[in-house]
DNA sequence: TGGCGGATTCTTGTATACAACAAATCCAAT
DNA sequence: ATTGGATTTGTTGTATACAAGAATCCGCCA
């Protein structure tokens, strides 16, 4: 590690089509899904057979995953996946628990109306889809939920870094999704960090926005140390 | 913008030495050093001809710097440079100013006794430098004293992204350096960051990281000012 | 003269070819 | 049988070749 950080933030519509791009998210969702684990070596030969694709498009896109930290490219020996350690997730939700609470100080000044309406109709949508019980819409949501208050905090490196962050410790956060009443505890203290954030109330939304960073922490570590016990 | 952050942490000593890595610093630095302004249009024939490499690993290095949010490749166009803009400059403080906090709180605790003692030198260093008034050497040593804080708080994420910062606000380090007493004034600082530090008291150090870095940057926004006055 | 259209040229995107290095294999000699 | 070394094989690093799109330039026509 690490970590790469992109300018993800409108590349959300219409990725761009060329096959560096293409290969790139390709190769960076198989790693963080784990298709990939740690220590698994990559032949450009394989990959380029897998995605049909030359030795040129992969090459490149293999350069930006070392560069994101998520392959170690080995002179005259190749690449090999590093992945996201659990050391990983524990350490960005460190730097995390700081920047959502910078987010959502920023955010409470300087938000413009479309996004305050754009945050409520997020919520709303959320409601809806905590009572269906679909956590993939749920998770989704999230990730929006935040990247506009980080798109309202307008300070662009720090949006992109967030962006980055939820990318990496998606699996962590789905799994702290599955456990049982933590979608609509995250509803409602997403619901109470919109009020703060809506009132120009800075100070409390980032102690809410970190209190609420922190819970989502400690219900993975005891997700995680259940795991261990058994 | 915005940004890449590759592992600069094991790189300090001996670059890899292949065409990509080279091409990669070495345009990284004059992106950053103002040799290729905002808007630039970069043509890889060009490059090509200044690195003496071919188009292969020029390629591969403007994939990273587009990563790292340097440069923006637009699909059969090219690549145009985005360097770093003032605004960015104060986004990153905004956000530096937090995670120098951290970084020393997690020094604090868990620092390590060659860690101190690096540290320790690094400042008596500082001293003689500052004494012979010799900026780059000041500078270098600036950016080790916090690198060995990064690696003493145990986070790597953490670390390589402050390294990532360090590199591309040094242009401004280094003109808020040009204040006559700033760098004694930074000295004295920094030896109060590290008692704290040696003394474990992660609350003291994480406020004098956060007012310490604050100061620099208020001292660059005056500078900066008085820039746009004349 | 001014604007439109096509051809040319230039640049990028992709594929392949060649070179250098690493590792594995195989053979021989002890 | 084991070890040493040379050869072979395979992979990466780099260069070049080819294809496709963009921009430019020139000439033609209104």
């Amino acid at each position: 590690m690490f970590i790469g950080l992109p300018d993800r933030t409108q590349s959300g519509s219409g990725a761009k089509l060329n096959l560096r791009n293409r290969v790139f998210q390709a190769l960076e969702q198989d790693i963080l899904n784990g298709k990939y684990p740690s220590g698994t070596n990559l032949t450009e030969k394989d990959l380029c057979e897998e995605f049909g694709v030359s030795r040129t498009p992969l090459r490149e896109a293999l350069c930006q995953l070392e560069l994101e930290g998520l392959v170690e490219c080995i002179p005259n020996k190749g690449a090999v996946v590093l992945g996201v350690s659990e050391q990983d997730v524990n350490d960005i939700y460190a730097i995390k628990l700081t920047l959502e609470g910078l987010a959502a100080r920023l955010a409470a000044e300087r938000i413009t109306q479309e996004e305050l309406t754009d945050l409520e109709e997020t919520l709303n949508l959320t409601e809806f889809y905590v009572n269906k019980d679909d956590l993939n819409k749920i998770l989704e949501l999230d990730s929006r939920f935040h990247d506009v208050i980080c798109k309202a905090s307008k300070n662009r490196p720090l949006r992109s870094m967030m962006g980055s962050f939820h990318n990496f410790i998606k699996v962590a956060r789905h799994k702290s999704l599955t456990n049982p009443g933590r979608p609509s505890l995250m509803l409602e203290e997403h619901r109470k960090l919109l009020d703060a954030i809506s009132k120009g109330d800075g100070e409390l939304a980032s102690h809410l926005a970190f209190d609420h960073t922190n819970r989502v922490f400690n219900n993975l570590r005891s997700l995680n140390d259940e795991a261990e016990a058994e």
